[in-house]
DNA sequence: GCGCCGATTGGCT
DNA sequence: GCCAATCGGCGCC
């Protein structure tokens, strides 16, 4: 299950020839074809959803909400749109980065920085803000993961004990499937 | 062509 | 806890 050993490994982002990393700590599963949650449900085509259908190990970005980029792997045989959304990070690595970058994009009080004593968590526990804080865009939809400016490396391993899977959130077709997967040592606020 | 909805986030009641 | 921001896809006229 590919969900699940994406949990404790590390995303590093190399983007704008600056250095920012993380470790993952919540996913969730797409199965693809016969998933009405997935955007490849009974194999859907167009224009933003391409980069579903590429080759195991490329990354799928797709634009969430008009405004929010969304980063996942792509796990499946090739054209079958099974694919993994990295929901949350704990930062790691260029934590200033990744403050400047929310900053910058907060729309009403960009002055509010995340970060700080006990609150860097903030800068990534969400898909929308972690691509934001790495720095990722649709640009790297459909690239090769290991080539691409953003890798995923072995990080620490995860026992049974800490695994926590759930339904996934914030979907409204087969939300009843224990697709989730996160890390009991890391909770955050949103953990059900 | 038009209106509604979403794998989200931030701000305010 | 509710709602706006923002836009591509989709259903329907």
């Amino acid at each position: 299950m590919v969900a699940r050993d994406l949990l404790g490994a590390v995303m590093i982002s190399y983007l704008a020839g600056e250095t920012v990393a993380g470790h993952i700590v919540e996913t969730e599963a797409y199965l693809g074809y016969d998933d009405p949650a997935s955007h490849a449900w009974r194999g859907r085509r167009h224009r933003g959803n391409e980069g579903i259908y590429s080759p195991p190990g490329s990354w799928y970005v797709y634009l969430s909400y008009g405004m929010h980029c969304c980063a996942n792997l792509v796990c499946g045989p090739t054209g079958l749109g099974a694919a993994v959304l990295v929901r949350g990070l704990v930062p790691l690595e260029g934590v200033e980065i990744m403050r400047r970058r929310r900053a910058a994009r907060k729309f009403r009080h960009p002055e509010r920085l995340e970060g700080g004593p006990g609150r860097d968590a903030a800068l990534t526990d969400g898909p929308g803000k972690l691509s934001q804080a790495l720095g990722i865009t649709r640009e790297l939809d459909r690239q090769p993961m290991p080539a691409s400016p953003v890798v995923v490396v072995e990080g620490f391993g995860v026992t049974d004990d800490e695994l926590r899977i759930t339904p996934r959130i914030g979907i409204t077709k087969a939300a009843d499937l224990p697709l989730r997967f996160l890390l009991a040592s890391r909770l955050r606020h949103r953990v059900a």
